[in-house]
RNA sequence: GCCGACGUAGCUCAGCAGGUAGAGCAAUCGAUUCGUAAUCGAUAGGUCGCAGGUUCGAUUCCUGCCGUCGGCACCA
């Protein structure tokens, strides 16, 4: 007779075979309410699951992950049920659950309109009134084939059909509806409380873009309503945060469509920012032993054959260009032209490593529908370099890099990291001993610099190892921009060399790297990690001298000047309006200082200092003002 | 590229059973000279994305194209 022991180390005894609903009632009434699944010797199982023997037994709620997990799943299922209901000529395929939520495809011969969508999330809410119990049942694979095919669901039918043969299916029924699944599921529909039917769009079946179109409608589902509205609420944030609305608002950048989608113009204020970025970029790499390169926009498409580009990845170049005598590829990568250079003399090895840094401007082909801000665009400046070293100075190299790039996104504000260290993929280029030095030594630099990484087995490029780095924004987006890719095959392909201590030629590695990865990209995640309000030390306009009245014009013009001739970024408004109008739209230019200028302050050589979260600072003497701002611009300080 | 939605003034949007359009903000001009998140008034501004079609007549209906948005696929 079956003895549990249960997760706090306790355990109880039962006379006869339980289920995880009994084990959670003889817990407590409120864990039994509470319950959404189980968990038998750390498998996933339903409340309605029977232990007959001794086991490791967990009850699942809403409060642990899995749980969420399931309720979102179930709620896919309710919505495909709903579905079926409404729309009896749908065919159901798969609905798995994302992150906040889950999806379903649907084959059915017209998309879903947002009316239909409202009908069917009204529609669930009633199936989930009714509190309809869920069932498990099993079926023998062939029989299942027949019984989904019997109903029309032809794609159920093919899943099923790609399990192999004579393994037992697991079918869920609630009400009428029944659905494949692999479970578990909550008990029953009433736990369902908090959800919402959020966009419809298409989708590939099995997501290969040879297949039929879906139709997927996604959701988001809670345990309960104020998780949801919590959600919801973080929607709308990252919404006010749109690059693309805080960057046309700040006249920082544009695209126009005049000139081709995925083309940036960057205004005077963008261009400021990015500037500041750059410079703060050059500032970093010469003080870690980087040396600057320039190089051209366009190259005869035969090095592009050299280097291999022109076969793996002609799809994302644009049509070579023709001339008289050759052909000329627009650069969709920086990397040939430094090995070039590199190639232009004989190297020693004394020369190694050699750290070459370019923000080379790259145009990539992207088709329309992968567009997307300053997120997605065809043409982008990389924060690129590329280093050549012994193999003995990978690790100290990597090393190098880590801590470069870690104190570089400090700077920008960004303080959690997730290290993802990718190795050796089937189809690679470079001996076995190579990839395995290589690789020891990426994960000696990761683990010498006491970071946590995860593992992706097979997930590096064909001619690498690489280490990328994931940074996280103000409102817990990730997003990665950093990449260390460790080369083997471009050396290989240029015949690049240097001259060992044993007068030998040996072959260099090259290590690829970029922190900010696209300057666009970046610049369109540090609009949304600050929701525009850059530090003082990026902000385009770094304060505002706002007059009372027209007889501080005099004194706001000098106020201006001398602050500029300080090296700050000021701008005057002398306009005629009142002071609470200037305050109200330099503060929604997101200026970090507003000096207000009345006929007092002119008296006494002052000025009166707003920031722009509201705070007022008082009034000060011009020297105190720019020691302010002198402080916190060197120390390029995160917050205002 | 694929599916879907959308495209009206610089911006945000209203309107239209088919009879060639309207508001707020911005802009311009004028008045106001004002103390910490919107002063008042006037003026100007539109080939209603583009091209065809239906119609006596199209911004409105239909078709195609372009673009934007949400996904999918793609992302060295």
């Amino acid at each position: 007779m079956p003895a549990v022991s249960l997760p706090d180390g306790s355990r109880r005894e039962f006379d006869q075979p339980v289920t995880i609903m009994d084990v959670a009632k003889d817990i407590g009434t409120g864990l039994a309410k509470a319950a959404v699944a189980g968990k038998v010797n750390g498998a996933l199982v339903d409340v309605r699951h029977e232990i007959d023997d001794d086991a490791e037994v967990a009850i699942v709620t809403d409060r642990d992950p899995e749980g969420v997990e399931i309720i979102r799943h179930s709620t896919a299922h309710l919505m495909a049920q709903a579905v079926k209901e409404l729309f009896p000529d749908a065919q159901v395929t798969i609905g798995p659950t994302i992150e906040n939520g889950f999806y379903y495809d649907f084959a059915y011969d017209r998309g879903f309109t947002p009316e239909d969508l409202e009908k069917i999330e009204k529609r669930m809410k009633e199936l989930a009134k009714q509190d309809l119990p869920v069932e498990r049942s099993t079926m023998d694979r062939d029989e299942a084939v027949e019984y989904f095919r019997n109903m029309g669901e032809e794609y159920k039918a093919e899943i099923i059909e790609s399990i192999p043969q004579g393994e037992t299916i697991s079918l869920y029924r609630q009400g009428d509806f029944i659905d494949l699944c692999r479970g578990p599921h909550i008990p029953s529909t009433g736990k369902l409380k908090a959800f919402k039917l959020t966009s419809v769009a298409g989708a590939y079946w099995r997501g290969d873009s040879d297949n039929e179109m879906l139709q997927r409608i996604y959701g988001t589902a809670w345990p309960n309503k104020q998780q949801l509205e919590e959600h919801l609420h973080r929607l709308k944030e990252a919404e006010r945060r749109d690059h693309r609305k805080i960057g046309a608002e700040l006249d920082l950048f544009s695209i126009q469509d005049e000139a081709g989608g995925g083309l940036v113009f960057w205004h005077p204020k963008g261009a400021r920012i990015r500037r500041e970025i750059e410079n703060f970029w050059y500032e970093m790499h010469e003080k870690a032993g980087y040396d600057f390169v320039v190089s051209p926009h366009i190259a005869n498409l035969e090095l592009w054959h050299t280097s291999g580009h022109a076969e793996f990845y002609a799809d994302s170049m644009y049509e070579p260009m023709q001339d008289e005598h050759q052909a000329f590829q627009l650069k969709p990568m920086n990397c040939p032209f430094h090995v070039l250079m590199y190639k232009d003399r004989l190297h020693s090895y004394r020369d190694l490593p050699i750290r070459w840094g370019e923000m080379g401007t790259v145009y990539r082909r992207e088709m329309s529908g992968a567009l997307h801000g300053l997120m997605r665009v065809r043409g982008f400046t990389q924060d690129d370099a590329h280093i050549f070293c012994r193999e003995d100075q990978i690790e100290d190299e990597v090393m190098g890099v880590i801590d470069l790039t870690l104190e570089t996104l400090r700077t920008f504000g960004f303080e959690d990291f997730d290290v993802n260290l990718s190795t050796r993929p089937d189809d690679a280029v470079g001996s076995d001993e190579i990839w395995d030095h290589a690789t020891r030594a990426l994960r000696g630099a990761i683990e010498k610099k006491g970071l946590e990484y995860t593992l992706d087995e097979g997930g590096g490029a064909f001619y690498g190892p690489k280490i990328d780095i994931k940074i996280h924004d103000a409102i817990g987006r990730q997003w990665q921009c950093s990449t260390i890719q460790l080369d083997f095959n471009l050396p290989e392909r240029f015949d690049m060399e240097y001259v060992a201590e044993d007068n030998e030629r040996r072959r260099p590695i090259m290590i690829h790297r970029a922190l900010l990865g696209s300057v666009e990209r970046f610049f369109g995640v540090l609009i949304e990690h600050y929701a525009g309000h850059f530090p003082t030390w990026l902000a385009p306009v770094q304060a505002s001298v706002l007059t009372i009245t027209e007889r501080q014009d005099d004194y706001a013009r000098d106020v201006a000047r001398r602050l500029r001739e300080q090296g700050f970024r000021i701008e005057p408004d002398l306009r005629n309006e009142k002071i609470g109008f200037k305050i109200r739209e330099h503060t929604l230019k997101r200026v970090p200082y507003l000096l207000v200028l009345g006929d007092r302050e002119m008296e006494e050589g002052k000025v009166a200092v707003r920031t722009r979260d509201g705070e007022d600072l008082g009034t000060m003497s011009l020297d105190e003002l720019s020691e302010r701002l002198g402080k916190e611009v060197a120390s390029r300080g995160t917050g205002t």
